[in-house]
RNA sequence: GGAGACGUCGCAUAGUCCGGUCGAGUGCACCACCCUGCUAAGGUGGAGAGGGGUUUGACCCCUCCGAGGGUUCAAAUCCCUCCGUCUCCGCCA
């Protein structure tokens, strides 16, 4: 949720922000007035209860011939304190529900417009380049006898797979590989639920334009998480945290569920974009003051990690209409996949600024009472990372390249062979 | 799944039977000061969260006793629903 003190003081920023992010500007009118609304109805309903509380204290201590009386005029009373305390809740309710469809008020210098209007910030490592004709992932992965993409459909549905053997191996190397960096830099590991309650979704602020891409259980009321940042935002959920000696950083690994609904026909082969997969997820939280720098930390450990890899990629700066609704600013690092000679997302870290923390009433202690905290999140390794790694290692008889860094987590292994079969 | 007990302002507890004096007491921890003087102890005071008003005064008011409803002039206290914890039983890993 955005300030209420900034939608009084300030309102231009946010209709900024709004058309930026090419979203509607005179929503913001609309909570302004329901503002004032509801502070008028507040009002009302705190006058009639404070002469309520008045009167009672009078018949608590009144004598008995005077009881009567008293009573009397307070029951007269009841029904109207009654009728003000109902008409000021709904006030503060469409207060809130129109203030919530506001998104996060983006940061200075975030690309306005929609999804083409990235600015590419950096590129770095030079693309692979083949005298052969290189396969994509999915024939090399086969080759390996790593991913089976048809008996996961025939158990499943399609967009499943098994990761089989390499394939598996594989992955928890690339996993295991963040966790250590993530231990490197401070990060507590943590294994979240899964499934969570409908008002910690809300409250990240999935439940919004995109609350058709998330699975739900209906008979159990719970959501599958398409990421662990939403339990790792729960975690702290209505608590006073003590961020004063640094920011709590924590790194959850997690298996991930997404519906995929408005993707039919894009990146049906492999394992680009599927239901389920792993993600090794970092999430943060800090001073406000301290956010963008922490923004610039959780892009530096995503950069370092491809790096480690030997990953080619460019990290854009995600234009504001592309924006999740709590992000106020969001970087994807992209790497190179050579088959589809183009850029593909394998990180993005949001700065969710006080947004998030708002929602879920994550606060700090500040001057005078408490504050909101900053949270960020950012990707540290996923499923999908399999993708570019196998193309950009791969070799002229289908075998691929091992990066040294990941060894440790495949048995000291240096290349990837094709089965015979 | 069945039966029972419980959920109080950081932690631990009192209060609930019998509604008003609870505007929630006490201990521990915490903060400030005083005294003292050295792995301390003692004294005094302060201190929760959210919101509204304001002559912007260190002032006033409203809400919060797991959550949501209900009864009542009035609910921590009575009733209902839900959530959670614990104990026992059953079932299944």
């Amino acid at each position: 949720m955005i300030d209420p003190q900034l939608l009084r003081d300030d309102p231009d920023t946010i209709r900024r922000s709004q058309e930026a992010r090419r979203a509607s500007v005179s929503v913001v009118d609309q909570a302004i007035e329901a503002e004032s609304a509801r502070r008028a109805a507040i009002s009302e309903f705190e006058r009639l209860r404070a002469e309520q509380n008045a009167l009672g204290k009078q018949v608590a201590g009144a004598a008995k011939e005077e009881k009567a009386a008293l009573v009397a005029r307070a029951q007269e009373l009841a029904g109207g304190v009654k009728s003000a305390q109902a008409a000021a809740g709904d006030a503060e309710r469409h207060f809130t529900d129109l203030t919530r469809t506001i998104a996060n008020v983006v940061l200075p210098g975030v690309p306005a417009g929609g999804e083409e209007d990235f600015v590419v910030l950096r590129e770095v490592g030079e693309k692979p380049s083949f005298d052969f004709e290189p396969r994509d992932h999915l024939a090399l992965a086969e080759g390996f006898d790593a991913i089976d993409m048809g008996r996961g459909a025939k158990v499943s549905g399609a967009r499943f797979y098994f990761l089989k053997g390499l394939g598996a191996r594989l992955e928890l190397a690339i996993m295991s590989l963040g966790l250590d960096r993530a231990l490197d830099a401070g990060f507590t590991p943590v294994i979240p639920p899964t499934l969570v309650k409908p008002e910690i979704m809300e409250g990240t602020g999935f439940l919004g334009e995109h609350a058709d891409e998330i699975y739900y259980l209906p008979s159990d009321e719970l959501y599958l998480v398409g990421t662990s940042e939403v339990p790792l935002a729960g975690l702290h959920s209505d608590e006073i945290l003590d961020v004063s000696q640094g920011p709590l950083r924590y790194a959850g690994w997690s298996t991930c569920y997404r519906r995929e609904a408005g993707s039919y026909g894009k990146d049906t082969r492999g394992i680009i974009r599927v239901h389920q997969f792993n993600k090794l997820e970092m999430f943060v939280y800090t001073t406000p003051e301290e956010a963008e720098a922490e923004h610039e930390r959780l892009v530096g450990w995503q950069e370092s990690m491809l790096q480690a890899l030997g990953l080619s990629y460019r990290v854009i700066d995600v234009a504001a209409g592309d924006l999740g609704s709590s992000a106020a600013r969001k970087f994807d690092v992209e790497a190179w996949v050579p088959t589809q000679n183009a850029f593909r997302e394998l990180t993005s870290t949001s700065n969710c600024t006080t947004y998030q923390a708002r929602r879920l009433g994550i606060r700090m202690r500040g001057e005078g009472g408490t504050r909101p905290v900053a949270t960020l999140n950012g990707t540290l390794a996923t499923t999908r990372w399999i993708v570019a790694l196998l193309e950009t290692h791969q070799q002229a008889d289908g075998s691929v390249l091992v990066p040294e860094a990941l060894r440790p987590y495949l048995r000291g292994l240096e290349v990837l062979e094709p089965v015979r079969r």
